[in-house]
DNA sequence: TTCCCGCGTAGACACTGTCTACGAAGGGGT
DNA sequence: ACCCCTTCGTAGACAGTGTCTACGCGGGAA
């Protein structure tokens, strides 16, 4: 059996942690499986022991970006006092900073075709955060389907995400700044901010 | 000088024809350029004499998606009575439905990484269709910015486009329809189908 | 005829993901 | 103490990719 020391973390786990670093900073189209392996200094065919597949490895990778994202939510919501309509927008707000923050992260997050077919980050974590989502547009705005609302409210931040993200929305719409986009997608599912 | 016949396309249409089939039938992946080229019966160093790089025949692809869809939106307003909250409706449905319909070619659409930088589609074709909305969306809701309403009803758009293309909304809204979500969106940016 | 030039061919190169055979290292059973 | 055996990483092959370069064919112009 293998005794593990205190700062050997594995290739495992060290592979996911060249993974991360190397999207945050060269983005998605750097996260080589022979561009990891070299990284964290084993050779290219290393990995296909913990990961059978590189769309594995990938997997494995986004799973600490739904994770952080999930985290962050959390830390949002546990400096809980506010009506339910500003933690929403609290939640929109760390949602989209998460997003155009880590961008490398968030689109291999949302590159269905790099991913595991098993959507592993949607169900694990993207799902509850949703849930809580529902629970709290519910709250909001008792006379709508909340899970309708919520779904396109969450559509319309992934969208200013995306298109935000590369320049789109901006030169569309003119301004420089997403705050507003974000505070019209808010007034316009629940309603402006005074209630 | 080179006569050209009737049936005589040139090989630069015929690989954006062949590349407008595949992704298509097979999606953005098949896309390579060494199969365009095989498909198109020449080898796989000819379309370079049209095309310097990769990214320039996949963004002259593109460039058909935008002008399809372009068409259409213009096909649908050409019907032309309708209040102005109707008319963003049919827009809106029309956008949705190209991008459910032709998931491959709106997804190279969108894939800024494979797309010249110049952004070329969004200039020509895409902005003149928002500045479209923005001016419906002007009319519908003096009230408010109309580029700020219609930015985000894009990106609500966007979203659900992206989201449901995948089945995450599906699966996080527990509806089967994409319908009630583009009502909602439509409900929530431009008030209440009744006005 | 001879030249030239537009157009496509064919091969090389570095790179990718996957597969397979191999070797080093170390603990457990006898 | 010895051997075996499992674990883990190495190294090479293979097919495929995008790009680059040298080459040849073929038809209009001089």
């Amino acid at each position: 059996m293998r005794v593990a020391r205190e700062s050997d973390t594995g290739l495992r786990d060290r592979l996911v942690d060249v993974g991360v670093e190397l999207v945050a900073r060269e983005g998605v189209q750097a996260l080589t499986l022979r561009e990891i392996a070299r990284r964290a200094g084993v050779s290219h065919g290393a990995p296909r022991r913990y990961f059978p597949t590189h769309l594995e490895l990938l997997s494995a990778i986004a799973r600490r970006g739904f994770d952080e994202l999930a985290a962050r939510a959390a830390a949002a919501e546990a400096g809980g006092e506010g009506t339910a309509r500003a933690r929403v927008g609290a939640l929109a707000r760390v949602y989209l900073e998460f997003a155009l923050e880590k961008r490398g992260m968030y689109e291999l997050m949302f590159r269905h075709d790099l991913l595991e077919s098993g959507h592993l980050g949607l169900r694990d974590s993207s799902l509850p955060l949703f849930g809580r989502l529902v629970q709290l547009v519910g709250r909001v705005r008792p006379d709508a389907d909340a899970r309708l609302v919520a779904g396109a409210l969450w559509a319309g931040l992934h969208g200013i995400a995306q298109l935000w993200g590369w320049g789109s929305l901006q030169l569309a719409t003119g301004v420089d700044d997403f705050a507003p986009l974000l505070r019209s997608a808010l007034d316009a599912h629940l309603g402006p901010e005074g209630e």
